[in-house]
DNA sequence: GAGTTTGAAACT
DNA sequence: CAGTTTCAAACTC
């Protein structure tokens, strides 16, 4: 070009060798199209054939029709002519890559596998809707394609040189500061079909989420680790499509992890999925995709994922339980087989998402950096890793309720919840290595109750309108704060913690938010679900909460046993023994728990309650201390004083009340009778430090209770279920008897609990003062009736909450947040019960 | 970890 | 409903 003849030219217009330079290039692009074409036209073909080369197809790459004129392209293209054009064309070798990988896999890939995996396709049918629409974005989001790309074909001898090509030519622009991308785009006018195609390749590595800003610059600076995150999502899709089950290795594999094995596995067959599935995009034609395509295009990329989530999620529900099947595939082999495309494509998006998301945060190390992003992530997150929560539900959270809907559900079409149970014994391994998670970071119970909770989500979505399934999401974006905990250490504990409660609570919150009566099998499920994952976040949180009995001759059949109490099942760390409080003996237990039930109804509810009636007996600083809530029964002890854990009332964190039967009682929650808290100062100021602690939260647990005891009256058996919906009592409340840490009872409970008034104790004048308070607090409108209630002796509303004890961890004061009063009510119904551990065989 | 204490749960 | 027994957690050493 820097010729003498060259400079002479240049004063021409367009000089001979120009026009011959573009008719070469033009040429050369032809070629490209035509045999991208006729790529398409087999994909189209073997699509529409059922996926399988048949007939025409067949024979026609058979009959090596196809070899040849793969071989005539390559030999164009590969021949020096021809690349002595490319060099003097704006197109650089980059776009000859994609080329060549067809040309490999046409001659040595089966065609099957290309369009094996509608996951994938559905996946890069999104990004390539994306990118068109976001050239500018593309860029970010190239750098890490192209460098995909280049690792792609590193699994290809043939094109080493041109690999090496490829390479130096990225580092160049990016050197220059110029994407890649550009490169290759920019001739796309000349033939866009052709060039579509290759950008499509990249986008397979291109992750949603790189439209953000902050993508962008991450990967001009870190490329190379870009391109592994973005290569990582294929893994998992091509897990999925295998073993029907990638969460476990997202989870447990790193993104580096990932991407190495992703190269390992053959990028040579991804790179031609990927070119084929882009094709297949034309003839897949995907309501869903489509229209999420549209939104995505309108949208600003942090808008974007709220955005497309909601759609997706909306989408479900039109298509009526795509999701819920989704999750179950997980679990069950068989509907995942039967999944359809665009299920698979929403997953695989999530998936894409999450992954470059997540990269994104641990690049920049800082998470909240872009906080659509992020948030989008977490939900997304959230939807990904649905089927792993269910797993680590399933463990231990089993309630036995569930157990018997899935025994209704069996036959049924709607397997969710007999998937659940049944993957419960099948993930059993799987959930063990979650678990030892747990306790070195949080990562693990925020991918559990993200996941947990989505599949409610989804299945209640199915279910139900649009809105339920947006509230959830939404609530979900919590989680992602722990997701991203997970990448980046930097995040706090108790952001975490906060974010899962919320979450925990928000779930709750759904199913009454939807307002829709779960008495349904579905909707029970779904709702029971979201109490499960509930169960297991808290769990999560605190180690404490766990229950492991150490029963030897209650088989873990009795109320003795704590995990049959709290109603799951026994998990390998207890120390039971014959126990048959588990998923094989499923039918005994809930038998017993029947019988248990018929009994008492309250049996399993919870033995705490959180109700501001309690006050009147203690007296003022009742109503800031956790005295607020009481036993349900009151205690009896007789030498503990009530100052130990032997004392329900004690270990549940409240104070003795009138309903006590307790000798000496010394209770530092609360004295029997009230004058006691007065007497000592210590005590006072041990109440008031915890109430302190409390104190944010009360008001709003006082809220719920209130609300809630309306509904119930302990008078009547049925208190203990929440059950505004007609949810069977059995159904209700798992239970109890989770034992937190007092810090953990008194506030955490409140999201969960069920409270009511305590029997018909004579109010107090003296209980005033916090009528007062709680008016101001929490002015909804069912205090002011509540509270008469409760100032009206006898009235003999009590609460009884499933879940009293089972609070959520002191942290959670954070994450209850006045917001979610209207939801609080939902929750009691939907918490029924308490987050487990692993199931165990 | 073994033994004791304790009080709820279960039984009569 | 009260009394007794059984049971397993809580506690102590």
């Amino acid at each position: 070009m820097d010729t003498p003849e060259k400079a002479t030219q240049i004063a021409t217009p367009l000089s001979k060798f120009e026009i011959f330079n573009s008719t070469s290039v033009l040429f050369g692009h032809l070629l490209h199209s035509a045999f991208w074409v006729l790529v398409v036209l087999r994909s189209m073909l073997v699509v529409v054939t059922e996926q399988k080369p048949k007939n025409f197809i067949e024979s026609f790459y058979k009959g090596g029709n196809c070899l040849m004129f793969s071989l005539f392209t390559y030999c164009l293209l590969d021949s020096p002519v021809f690349n002595y054009i490319n060099s003097l064309s704006p197109i650089k070798p980059v776009k000859s890559i994609p080329i060549t990988q067809t040309y490999n896999s046409l001659n040595f890939s089966s065609l099957p596998s290309i369009f094996t995996s509608p996951h994938v396709i559905a996946h890069r049918e999104t990004r390539f809707l994306r990118r068109n629409n976001f050239s500018d974005p593309s860029k970010a989001g190239s750098s890490s394609e192209n460098g995909n790309k280049v690792c792609t074909d590193d699994g290809v001898a043939m094109d080493a040189s041109q690999l090496y090509d490829n390479s130096t030519q990225l580092q160049e622009n990016f050197d220059n500061g110029v994407s890649i991308e550009e490169d290759s785009v920019e001739p796309s006018s000349d033939s866009k079909f052709v060039i579509e195609l290759p950008r499509a390749l990249k986008y397979d590595c291109g992750s949603p989420g790189c439209n953000s800003t902050p993508c962008s610059v991450i990967e001009a600076n870190c490329v190379s680790e870009q391109a592994g995150t973005s290569a990582s999502v294929v893994p998992f899709v091509e897990k999925d499509s295998e073993n029907g089950s990638f969460e476990d290795e997202v989870h447990l594999q790193g993104a580096s992890q990932i991407e190495q094995k992703k190269e390992e596995v053959g990028c040579d067959w991804e790179s031609l999925i990927s070119d084929a599935q882009d094709l297949l995009i034309f003839n897949y034609h995907n309501e869903s995709e489509a229209f999420k395509g549209l939104i995505q295009k309108s949208m600003d990329p942090g808008e974007r994922f709220c955005t497309s989530l909601v759609t997706r999620f909306s989408q479900n529900d039109l298509s009526g339980e795509p999701k819920l099947q989704m999750v179950d595939s997980v679990g069950c082999s068989q509907q995942h087989e039967m999944m359809e495309t665009s299920e698979l494509k929403e997953i695989n998006e999530i998936e894409d998402n999450l992954a470059n998301d997540d990269l994104n945060n641990c690049l920049t190390g800082n998470p909240s950096e872009n906080v659509n992003d992020e948030v989008g992530v977490c939900v997304q997150d959230a939807c990904k890793r649905v089927p792993t929560l269910h797993r680590g539900m399933l463990r231990r959270c089993l309630d036995f309720e569930r157990v018997a809907r899935r025994k209704n559900l069996n036959d049924g079409s709607n397997c969710s919840s007999s998937i659940i149970l049944q993957s419960n014994e099948e993930i059993a391994s799987e959930d063990n290595q979650l678990m030892p998670l747990r306790p070195t970071s949080d990562s693990p119970r925020c991918i559990l109750p993200g996941i947990g909770l989505h599949l409610n989500a989804l299945t209640l979505a199915s279910q139900d309108n649009k809105n339920f399934k947006l509230e959830i999401f939404s609530r979900q974006l919590s989680l992602p704060t722990s997701t991203a905990s997970i990448h980046s250490p930097e995040s706090g504990q108790e952001p975490v913690q906060e974010s899962l409660t919320s979450a925990a609570a928000e779930r709750d919150m759904v199913p009454v938010d939807d307002g829709v009566p779960l008495a349904e099998d579905a909707s029970q499920t779904s709702a029971y679900l979201v109490g499960e994952e509930r169960r297991m976040e808290l769990a999560g949180e605190s180690e404490s909460a766990c229950k492991r009995c150490n029963c030897k001759k209650s088989k873990c059949l009795k109320l003795y046993c704590e995990c049959f109490a709290a109603g799951v099942y026994c998990i390998e760390p207890c120390s039971c023994q014959d126990c048959f409080n588990k998923p094989i003996h499923e039918d005994t237990v809930l038998a017993t728990r029947k019988q248990i039930e018929s009994r008492n109804p309250l049996a399993f509810a919870p033995k705490v309650i959180r109700n501001s009636d309690s006050v009147p007996e203690q007296g003022d600083e009742s109503s800031k201390t956790p005295a607020s809530a009481r036993h349900k029964r009151g205690c009896n002890c007789k030498k503990s004083s009530c100052l130990k854990k032997y004392c329900e009332c004690y270990q549940g964190g409240v104070g003795c009340s009138i309903n006590c039967r307790c000798e000496g009682c010394k209770n530092t929650f609360g004295r029997k009778d009230g004058s006691a808290i007065i007497e000592t100062d210590a005590e006072q100021e041990e109440e008031e430090s915890e109430t302190c602690e409390k104190s944010g939260v009360d008001p709003i647990l006082q809220r719920t209770e209130i609300s809630n005891n309306e509904e119930q009256n302990q008078g009547s058996a049925h208190p203990t279920t929440p059950l505004q919906f007609s949810r069977p009592l059995v159904q209700l409340p798992f239970s109890s008897k989770f034992k937190p840490p007092r810090s953990l009872l008194s506030i955490g409970s409140s999201t969960a609990f069920y409270t009511g008034l305590n029997y018909g104790k004579p109010s107090i004048l003296r209980s005033q003062p916090k009528f007062e308070k709680r008016l101001q607090t929490a002015p909804d409108e069912e205090m002011p009736e509540i509270l008469q209630g409760n100032s009206s002796p006898g009235s003999g509303v009590k609460t009884v909450s499933p879940n009293s004890k089972r609070v959520s961890p002191p942290n959670n004061v954070l994450g209850s947040s006045p917001s979610r009063r209207s939801g609080r009510k939902l929750i009691l119904q939907s918490i029924p019960s308490f987050p487990s551990l692993t199931p165990q065989h």
